[in-house]
DNA sequence: GCCCAGGAGTGCA
DNA sequence: TGCACTCATGGG
């Protein structure tokens, strides 16, 4: 077991659990149990230090994005001067993008169109516990992520069994596909490329492969748009536009390649009521 | 009963 | 291409 430690200022786990991007962590002790894969972690902070004990450091150190500088974003995101952008950095500056397993996020987010995020946990918690392998850590027993083996083999009545509702076959036909094929070929798009790519996917749509797209091939220059930036987009920014691959070309016009970040800022802050 | 949730597939003009 | 309609499910 080692234990990793962080300027707490900049990584707070609460704003980085708690935004939306994962579904799968739990209130342990001081902190929390994070799970991505088939690992596990537990991360906790004092107020002045954030702690990562894990037994894969070089893994969650990718993972919460720690080589990165987020001082530097949080400072990006006042410039604008936008009062929902500059006070949700401000009050949140200790949120992260994660880098998550790409298959994961695939799945995950087929789960997470047109639901909610305590649905989706649940839907995914059950999904992990019929299919995936028990594993322990600290004394707690978890279920990891299942193989794409096993969702594909698993069966469309699984998914339905799990409270997955119509998108069962959006899970069975794309996991069946990924296991033919694999993801490998996703690798070495560019952002534009992997998002068209991704939508080729059964129940991939725009708003699903940019959030795939964020959070599991770490692409920043991507700006998912969900009900809440809709709502954000008119009272926040007064927009008229209602086509939402429109209302993200917007947004990307506006923050380029730290799109993604200013993306997390946004939502949280507008689900945060700041 | 309604509306909403980190939307997307389908059919039809 | 654009646009209405539909798709389970649970909470408020």
């Amino acid at each position: 077991m080692i234990k990793i430690d962080y300027d707490a200022k900049y990584f707070n786990p609460l704003h980085t659990l708690d935004c939306g991007q994962i579904f799968r962590f739990e209130p342990f002790k001081e902190g929390f149990l994070v799970f991505s894969g088939d690992r596990a972690c537990y991360v906790y902070s004092d107020g002045k230090k954030t702690f990562v004990q894990c037994e894969d450091g070089d893994y969650f150190y990718n993972f919460f994005d720690l080589a990165r500088d987020y001082a530097g974003i949080v400072e990006k995101a006042k410039s604008y001067n936008l009062p929902l952008l500059s006070k949700s950095a401000e009050s949140c500056s200790g949120l992260r993008l994660l880098n998550q397993q790409k298959e994961e996020m695939i799945y995950s987010f087929i789960i997470s169109q047109n639901n909610n995020i305590p649905r989706i946990k649940g839907i995914i918690s059950r999904i992990c516990g019929g299919l995936g392998e028990k594993r322990e850590f600290m004394g707690v027993e978890y279920s990891a992520f299942p193989t794409t083996r096993a969702l594909a083999a698993a069966g469309a009545e699984f998914f339905k069994n799990a409270g997955c509702g119509y998108r069962d076959k959006f899970l069975d036909e794309t996991a069946k596909r990924i296991q033919g094929e694999g993801i490998e070929y996703l690798e070495k798009l560019n952002t534009c490329e992997l998002k068209r790519a991704l939508m080729g996917y059964k129940g991939v749509g725009a708003k699903v492969a940019d959030c795939i797209a964020l959070f599991g091939f770490a692409k920043r220059d991507s700006f998912p748009v969900d009900t809440w930036i809709e709502k954000i987009y008119r009272e926040d920014f007064g927009g008229t536009l209602t086509d939402r691959n429109k209302i993200c070309d917007y947004f990307l016009g506006l923050f380029g390649e730290n799109s993604g970040y200013m993306q997390q800022y946004l939502f949280y802050g507008k689900r945060l009521n700041l």
